[in-house]
RNA sequence: GGCGCUAUCGUCUAGGGGUUAGGACGUGAGAUUCUCAAUCUUAAAACCCGGGUUCGAUUCCCGGUAGCGCUACCA
C-alpha cells in the first residue's frame, strides 16, 4: 500500500457505510460530507460500503436514491463495496470468535427475549438485560447437540462478566469514554438465520477494509463498547473512533421520513433548486464551525478549514416548518452561492429548471435573462416565477389598476404609456439610451422616474416587481415592448 | 427502569474564572435605487436550575432538571 504522503505517517482510511432502506438522509449526507471532509483534509481514501444485511427492508431504489442523492452533492469516493458480498468473511469471523469461545449459541427462541417495551412496563425490573438465562452457560457439548439436532439459535458474544473489566476509547469529538464490561450486554452476532447482525458485518469488513477511523453518527457512540470487544475477538486493532452530533428536527426528535416527510431527503433539496455547494455549506455548519465567524464558505475552503475539533458536542435542530420545509439560512445561503455563481454556470443550472416550467427558453436567452434575476431569487426553482414575462409570447392577464403610479390617475398612466409609444420607436434599445430617452420622456411631462417608470414597468412584464426597466427592456426586444405597451394603454382606456 | 451523551439569543454557533458574552440566519426600524431584490446602518434577543471551589463564576466540580441516544436475532 503505497503512501502518498511523503512525510511517512500511515494515510487515514474512512469510510461512509450507509444502509439502503430508504431515500439518502440529511442526517446520512452530512456523515458522508464529514468523512469526506476528513479524508480529503489529510490526504486519505474514502471508501463507500452499502450495509445491506438487513434483506427484509434493503431495496434497490434505495440503492439507486442514494447513489443519486451522492452523486448530485458532488463529492466523490476512492473504494466501493457491497456488505451483501461480504457475507462469507462474516460468517468466518464469527465461527472464529466462537472458536475462541468469545460467542455461544443462544436458543432462546428470536422474540422470546424480553424487548425494550417490556422492560419499561415492568418498572420493577432493575437494571438492563445481560443475557438470556442458561444459555451463557450451555455447555459446549450440549451446545453442538442441539445445533447438530438442527435447532435455530443466534450467537452472541460472551461479553466478559466479573473481572471488573473497563472499556475504553478516546472519541474524537467526545473525548474518553469508558464503561464497565459488566454493563455491556451480550450482543448478538449472528441471526438465527444466519445471516451477520450490523455489529458483527460492520466491524469485520471495517477490519477487513483497514478502516483508520470511523466517523458516524452519535447513536453509535454506546454502541462502540461492543465494537471494541468485537475488534478485540478478531484480534484486531480497533480503528479511532468520533461521533458527530445528531441532526434534529425543531421538536428535538430525530428526523425521520415517516414523522417529517420528504424534507430530510437530500432530493427534496436538489429539486427546490438548491446549489449542492451550498447545501454541504449548511450542512457542515450544523454541528461544525471554523471558529472564525466565517459561514459562507467555498467547499475547497471547508475542505481546508476542516478539523474534528470543530465538531460540536450538542444536537443541532435543522429547523422547517409545514409552510416553509426548508431552514432559513440554508435558503440564505443558497442565496449567496447563487451570487457567488459565474452568470454561465448558474445560467446552466437554470435551465433544467424553465424547461421543466415548459419555457421555450434558448440557452442564449436565459443567458441574458440571468443577471437580471440572479440577485432576486433564494432557490434555482425561483426562477420560473422571477422570470415568466421573458418567455411567455403572452402576459398573464393583470389587473390594468396595476399600471397607475402611487400619486396618479388612470389618465396619467395613459399619457405615459403614451408618451412612451411615441419615444420608443426612434430609441435604440440599449441601456443608456433608453435611461436617457425615458428619462426626457418623464421630464418632459413634468414627472419624476417613479410615476414614470412604474407603468411602463407594468406593462412590460405584467407585474409591480420586476428586474430593472432598462435591462428588462434590452432583453425583450423593442418589438414586444411595444406591443405589450400598446396591450396595456388598451386595457387601461376600458379600464377608465 | 438501567447506562451514556448534551445544555450560550427563536435557530446555527464563537468564547471562556474578571468580556459591553462576539458572529450569522430570521425579525423590527432606517438609508439607498425606477419597483422588487441586493447592499449599508441600526434595534430587540442568550449563558437551564441549585449548591460548592474561588476575591470573583456563564466558564471548573457536584447534584437536579430537561433533551437526545443506547438498552433488538434494525442499522
Amino acid at each position: 500500500m503505497p503512501d502518498p504522503n511523503s512525510s511517512g505517517a500511515p494515510t487515514p482510511r474512512v469510510r461512509f457505510a450507509p444502509s439502503p432502506t430508504g431515500f439518502l438522509h440529511v442526517g446520512s449526507a452530512r456523515t458522508f460530507i464529514f468523512n469526506w471532509l476528513y479524508a480529503r483534509h489529510n490526504h486519505g481514501t474514502m471508501v463507500l460500503r452499502l450495509d445491506d444485511t438487513d434483506v427484509e427492508r434493503n431495496t434497490d431504489a434505495s440503492v439507486q436514491s442514494i447513489f443519486e442523492g451522492l452523486r448530485w452533492l458532488g463529492l466523490d469516493w476512492d473504494e466501493e463495496y457491497k456488505q451483501s458480498e461480504r457475507l462469507d468473511l462474516h460468517r468466518q469471523a464469527a465461527e472464529a470468535i466462537f472458536a475462541k469461545g468469545l460467542a455461544y449459541r443462544d436458543f432462546t427462541p428470536a422474540h422470546a427475549a424480553p424487548t425494550h417495551s417490556e422492560v419499561d412496563d415492568h418498572s420493577s425490573s432493575q437494571g438492563a438485560w445481560l443475557s438470556n438465562p442458561g444459555m451463557r452457560e450451555l455447555s459446549r457439548e450440549e451446545s453442538d447437540r442441539r445445533a447438530a439436532a438442527g435447532e435455530p439459535f443466534a450467537l452472541r458474544y460472551r461479553v466478559p462478566r466479573g473481572e471488573g473489566r473497563i472499556l475504553q476509547f478516546v472519541d474524537g469529538v467526545y473525548g474518553a469514554q469508558s464503561k464497565p464490561a459488566d454493563e455491556v450486554e451480550d450482543f448478538a452476532l449472528l441471526r438465527s438465520d444466519g445471516m451477520p447482525t450490523y455489529h458483527l458485518a460492520s466491524c469485520v469488513d471495517d477490519a477487513d477494509l483497514r478502516i483508520s477511523n470511523i466517523i458516524r453518527g452519535q447513536d453509535h457512540l454506546t454502541n462502540t463498547f461492543k465494537h471494541l470487544l468485537i475488534f478485540e475477538g478478531l484480534g484486531a486493532q480497533p480503528p479511532h473512533f468520533a461521533h458527530l452530533p445528531l441532526l434534529v428536527a425543531p421538536d428535538g426528535a430525530k428526523l425521520s421520513k415517516r414523522k417529517h416527510g420528504p424534507v430530510v431527503s437530500v432530493t427534496t433539496y436538489r429539486d427546490a433548486g438548491f446549489l449542492p455547494q451550498a447545501f454541504v455549506n449548511f450542512l457542515c455548519l450544523l454541528g461544525w464551525s471554523p471558529k472564525n465567524d466565517r459561514e459562507f464558505l467555498t467547499l475547497d475552503e471547508i475542505r481546508d478549514l476542516f478539523t474534528l475539533e470543530g465538531v460540536n458536542r450538542a444536537n443541532a435542530v435543522i429547523n422547517f416548518t409545514d409552510e416553509d420545509p426548508f431552514d432559513a439560512k440554508a435558503v440564505w445561503l443558497n442565496a449567496e452561492h447563487i451570487r457567488a455563481l459565474p452568470v454561465e454556470e448558474l445560467s446552466r443550472d437554470l435551465q433544467p429548471f424553465f424547461e421543466q416550467a415548459g419555457f421555450n427558453a434558448s440557452p442564449e436567452k436565459i443567458l441574458a435573462v440571468t443577471p437580471l434575476i440572479r440577485e432576486r431569487i433564494k432557490l434555482l426553482r425561483d426562477a420560473v416565477a422571477a422570470a415568466d414575462f421573458f418567455f411567455l409570447d403572452k402576459l398573464a392577464p393583470y389587473d390594468p389598476a396595476e399600471l397607475i403610479p402611487q400619486k396618479g390617475d388612470a389618465a396619467l398612466a395613459r399619457r405615459v404609456l403614451q408618451t412612451a409609444l411615441e419615444v420608443l420607436p426612434a430609441t435604440a434599445f440599449d441601456h443608456d439610451s433608453l435611461d436617457k430617452a425615458l428619462r426626457d420622456a418623464a421630464a418632459s411631462l413634468g414627472l419624476k422616474a417613479g410615476p414614470m417608470f412604474q407603468p411602463i414597468r407594468v406593462a412590460v412584464c405584467g407585474r409591480k416587481n420586476a428586474p430593472p426597466l432598462f435591462e428588462t427592456m434590452v432583453v425583450l426586444g423593442r418589438e414586444v415592448c411595444l406591443e405589450r405597451i400598446r396591450q396595456a394603454e388598451q386595457n387601461l382606456q376600458s379600464f377608465a
